[in-house]
DNA sequence: AACTCAGGCAACCGCAGTGAC
DNA sequence: AGTCACTGCGGTTGCCTGAGT
C-alpha cells in the first residue's frame, strides 16, 4: 500500500514489524524504530505538526497520536539540542526551578533545543541522588544521634511527599501564579530564592566560628552527607577538584575567618559546611567541631567531600544557617572547571553564571570584563533570552535589555511595601552592594532546634522573601 | 567474568486545559 | 451546558550503559 504521506508499504510494515501490528490492531509501544521515525518525519513534512491522532490513520504507523507527538517533540523535531547540559544551562535550570518549581515546559521554553523531558530528566537525576543521600543520612546510627526517630520520620515524610525538593523551593507552600505565567525574566526573578537567602544570611550574619562558639552545634554534623557513591569516586571527585584549582584551604579558611561571606561564596558551601570542610581538611582542627570525633576525620573527609546537593535533607536544617546554597551545590555536582574558574583560585565556582549574577561585582574579573563575557557569549545563543539577560546581569554596570543599569532594574523591582532601606539592601549583596547592618548583625540563635520549616525561614525571610518580591512585582 | 549500582535516557501514563461541536 | 477529541504537561517507570567491586 502507499501511504498518504508517500511511504511505501514496506516501510510501514518494517516500522510495525515485531509488534504484529496492523491497522485496527493495538498500537505499538516501546522504543521507536528508525523506520517509524522516518514515517513520522514524512508525515510531519506532509501535514505539519499537530493532528497527531491522524498519524496512525494516514500512515498506518502503529503508534498512538500521543506517542507520535512525544517522539516528534522530543527527538525528531529539527534543531533539537542533544548532549549534556552546559554549565550555564545547568545553573539556569537550577535558578529557574528554584523560582517556579517543576514547570518543566516553562523552563524548557527558555532553552532552545531542549525539551521539557530533557530538563526533567536532568533534574530527576539530581533528585535521585539527593534521595539516596537522604535515605542514607536518616538511617539509624548513621549519624550522631542528633535526631529522634520521630523527627526523622516526620522530616522524611515531609521531604518525600512534595513533588520535588520542597525544602529547596523558595516558595515551598507558596503559589507563584502570576510569576509563572509571565515570561521569565531573570532580571526580575532570578533574585535570590529562599534557599539562597538562607545560605546567604547564614554566612553573612554569622561566621561559622561564631556559631560554633555559641554552641550551635547540631547542624554541623548533619551537613556531612555521606554518600552511597563509591569512596573512590568521592575522593577522586573533590580531591582532584581542589588540587586542580590550587585551592589552598588553609588560606581559604583564614580568609573565611576574616570574611566568611566571601569564602562561602567562593567555595560553594554554606558557611557551616564550609567550615566543616576546612576543618576536616586540616585534621588537627577537626576536633574543634562539636560532635565530630577527630579519630574519624578521614572518613568524614570523604563524607564531606561527597558532591553536595543543594537538596539538603530537612534533617540538616535545624539551623537557619545551614541551608546550602543552590548555586554552590550545582556547581559542585555538575560543573566542570572552566577558564574563568581557574582564573580565581579561591573561587572555584565564581565562574558560575548564577554566581556571577548573584554576587555581581564581588568577584574580581580577570582582565576586567572580557574573560567571562566572552566565555558566556560563546555558549549563549541569541535565541535564548534568559541567558542573554543573565549575561547582562553578570555585570553590575551592564545595561539591561530594557535600557536600565542592573542596579536600577533592581531598584525598580524592589518591593515598595515598607519601602525600606532594608528591602533594598536585602538584595543588595547579590548584586554586589553593601549589606545593611541589621543583616550583618543577624545571628541565628542556638536552641531553636524544634523550629519548623516555616519558622526556620522566618528570620531570613524578613530579608529575602521571593514571594514578597513576586507579589510586589504585580 | 559476574554482579551491583548509579546515571542517563526514552517512553508511557494520567490528568488538566482548551476548543469544537 | 455537556461531551468529545486533541494537546500539553508533569510524574513515573523501565531499559541500557558504564564504572566499580
Amino acid at each position: 500500500m502507499t501511504s498518504e504521506v508517500g511511504m511505501n508499504s514496506t516501510s510501514v510494515e518494517e516500522a510495525n514489524a515485531g509488534g504484529n501490528i496492523r491497522r485496527g490492531t493495538p498500537l505499538k509501544k516501546g522504543p521507536w524504530l528508525k523506520a517509524e521515525d522516518a514515517i513520522l518525519r514524512d508525515y510531519v513534512a506532509e501535514y505539519g505538526e499537530g493532528n497527531w491522532s491522524s498519524v496512525h490513520r494516514r500512515t498506518g504507523l502503529a503508534r498512538c497520536g500521543k506517542s507520535c507527538r512525544l517522539r516528534w517533540s522530543n527527538h525528531l523535531k529539527p534543531y533539537l539540542k542533544k548532549g549534556a547540559f552546559t554549565q550555564e544551562e545547568e545553573q539556569l535550570i537550577v535558578a529557574m526551578h528554584a523560582q517556579i518549581g517543576n514547570k518543566w515546559a516553562r523552563i524548557a521554553s527558555e532553552f532552545p533545543g531542549r525539551t521539557d523531558n530533557d530538563i526533567k530528566n536532568f533534574w530527576n537525576t539530581r533528585l535521585k541522588r539527593q534521595r539516596r543521600e537522604e535515605k542514607y543520612m536518616l538511617s539509624p546510627g548513621v549519624f550522631f544521634g542528633e535526631f529522634s526517630e520521630d523527627k526523622q520520620n516526620k522530616e522524611l515524610a515531609t521531604s518525600s511527599s512534595a513533588n520535588s525538593l520542597p525544602h529547596l523551593l523558595p516558595n515551598n507552600n507558596v503559589e507563584i501564579p502570576t510569576a509563572e505565567n509571565r515570561n521569565f525574566e531573570p532580571s526580575q526573578q532570578l533574585y535570590p530564592p529562599r534557599l539562597l537567602n538562607n545560605d546567604f544570611s547564614s554566612f553573612l550574619g554569622t561566621p561559622a566560628t561564631s556559631l560554633r562558639d555559641q554552641g550551635l552545634n547540631s547542624s554541623w554534623n548533619t551537613h556531612s552527607v555521606p554518600s552511597t557513591v563509591h569512596s573512590s569516586k568521592r575522593t577522586q571527585g573533590l580531591e582532584s577538584w581542589f588540587s586542580n584549582r590550587n585551592v589552598d584551604l588553609s588560606q581559604a579558611h583564614h580568609q573565611y575567618q576574616n570574611d566568611g561571606s566571601f569564602f562561602t561564596q567562593s567555595l560553594g558551601f554554606s558557611s557551616l559546611c564550609t567550615h566543616n570542610l576546612t576543618s576536616n581538611y586540616h585534621r588537627s582542627s577537626a576536633s574543634e567541631i562539636p560532635g565530630i570525633q577527630a579519630s574519624s576525620s578521614e572518613h568524614r573527609l570523604k563524607g564531606k567531600l561527597e558532591l553536595p546537593s543543594f537538596q539538603t535533607p530537612m534533617t540538616s536544617w535545624d539551623s537557619a544557617s545551614s541551608v546550602p546554597s543552590i548555586e554552590s551545590s550545582s556547581t559542585f555536582i555538575q560543573s566542570p572547571p572552566n577558564e574563568y574558574t581557574d582564573s580565581c583560585s579561591l573561587s572555584p565556582q565564581s565562574s558560575d553564571l548564577l554566581h556571577a549574577i548573584l554576587y555581581g561585582s564581588q568577584t574580581p574579573k580577570a582582565s576586567s570584563s572580557n574573560s567571562y563575557q566572552e566565555t558566556s557569549r560563546d555558549v549563549v545563543p541569541d535565541s535564548c533570552p534568559v541567558l542573554r539577560q543573565i549575561q547582562w546581569g553578570t555585570n553590575p554596570d551592564a545595561i539591561t535589555p530594557s535600557g536600565h543599569a542592573i542596579t536600577s532594574v533592581f531598584s525598580e523591582y524592589t518591593p515598595s511595601s515598607g519601602g525600606s532601606l532594608e528591602d533594598h539592601q536585602s538584595i543588595a549583596p547579590f548584586i554586589g552592594c553593601n549589606v545593611n547592618q541589621e543583616m550583618a548583625n543577624f545571628t541565628p540563635t542556638a536552641g531553636n532546634n524544634d523550629t519548623s520549616n516555616d519558622d526556620l525561614f522566618s528570620e531570613t525571610d524578613m530579608y529575602f522573601s521571593p514571594s514578597d518580591w513576586l507579589r510586589d512585582l504585580e
